[in-house]
DNA sequence: TTCATATCGAGACCAGTGCTCTCGAATGGG
DNA sequence: CCCATTCGAGAGCACTGGTCTCGATATGAA
């Protein structure tokens, strides 16, 4: 693989230059930053810069999905951890790794699920990584459904013709396993997760509420019972069989 | 109220630069906003404008506080008029306007609530009209506790302890009615509400679901349970009810 | 080993930005 | 009517993203 020096040489600046740019962005936002920092920082000319990324816009690319599979990484790994065997508990570990990592990287956070830079449209390189937290919670409702735990919609079926044509593909892919019914459903309730966590992350809690973990919690239950995740053993149960 | 042909003069030349700013801002979004632009377009030299606001941050506060204004107007009127004889279509209502508002100006939108621009914390003059809209909701679910249709939340009094003492205040407010455990369930219920519009004004569906309409209501109608709203009438009825 | 070629970084340069300062002119109140 | 206040213009500063050219250097082939 490694043709040469040059090669080599050519990576590690390349890798420098989105190191730097990832420090700047994580200490600053991504507003501030600046190709001629991220240069001056590193002992070089401006215009050295442009020959590993030719604009500002392709370094903030590289960013993002950084960002997408640093936090798809973090869903993945709580889930795993979790195992298979209690879906809700594996729903709350998803959601709580996805809110630990966003409060914990906050501009990295806003990058990938604020406001998008308008006239910016995700190049096909983040879709990828952009699906793998999706697909975390993809996963746990198909772990309950496995388990025949999964509830069903009664009189939602007619909705699945809202899916587009291009998700039906994708959620009725061979492998996947989850109901179009279920997705549909669970569509709604990742943007709703979202939701909670960027008024947190960007600061609306603030001085309104002050037990964040128990609010989200709580919420991200709601959630899961409209995903279709029934509650563990009986009623009330469900919070300390979720893992608290 | 008018001093002399000086100040009528600087209001109408501050409300032109204003006006301006709010046409570049929705045809362009928050980050293309130019000083300089907005002097170019009114024929002014740029450091004329300093004259009406001190720096590009206060002309953005300027339009900050007109899109909550704006967005709040809409909710109110929403909620008016549906008036209050059924929570659950008032509910409805005002989230249908708030949506409806967000798609109709995507770039107000994220201006208000996309990520904030960092190191800009909201001033104070933006807090009452933010709070518009969240307190457009705090009336749905007080009509709904006045007609003693408010579902009780059992055993999570104890979540009211979460609350901060500012919150508690304004919750508590004489003229405020709702119970401190809705207030906490309606925050969150708030900020779900806002994943769902954000993802749709953001993109995020685009691709994945085209009845749009479809799942934001379903999910809204989900959401104002979890308010503590009760469906009126017999269980699927409970959507026609809400005026589809 | 020698040499042509491809790559690299530096530096000058351009257009644009937010913002400050100064100066002359208009204006309106006493 | 006159003088102080206000206004807009314009120059200028420091910064940005981005382009271009020009030497230096390293690489692969002869």
């Amino acid at each position: 693989m490694i043709r040469g020096a040059r090669e080599r040489a050519r990576a590690e600046v390349g890798a420098a230059i989105k190191e730097e740019a990832g420090r700047q962005l994580a200490a600053e936002g991504a507003a501030q930053l600046s190709l001629r920092a991220v240069a001056r920082e590193l002992g070089l000319a401006p215009s050295a810069v442009y020959r590993y990324f030719p604009n500002r816009d392709d370094l903030l690319t590289a960013l993002i999905v950084g960002a997408y599979d640093a936090l798809g990484a973090a869903a993945e790994t709580a889930l795993a951890d979790a195992g298979t065997a209690d879906p809700l508990r594996s729903w709350m570990a998803v959601c709580r790794a996805i809110r630990g990592w966003a409060l914990a990287r906050p501009h990295e956070y806003a990058l990938i699920y604020g406001s998008p830079v308008p006239g910016y449209d995700a190049p096909p390189d983040t879709v990828g990584p952009a699906s793998r937290v999706p697909l975390a919670l993809v996963g746990v409702v198909e772990a309950a459904d496995a388990a025949g735990t999964l509830a069903s919609f009664p009189g939602s079926g007619q909705q699945d013709e809202g899916v587009s044509a291009d998700a039906r593909r994708l959620f009725q892919d061979p492998g996947r396993t989850i109901p179009l019914t279920a997705a549909v459903r669970l569509v709604a309730v990742w943007a709703q997760l979202f939701g909670l966590i960027s008024f947190e992350v960007f600061g609306r809690f603030d001085r309104i509420i002050d037990a964040r973990d128990d609010v989200f919690d709580r919420a991200v239950l709601d959630l899961a019972h409209q995903a279709g995740l029934r509650p563990t053993g009986t009623g009330s149960a469900a919070e300390s069989a979720a893992g608290r």
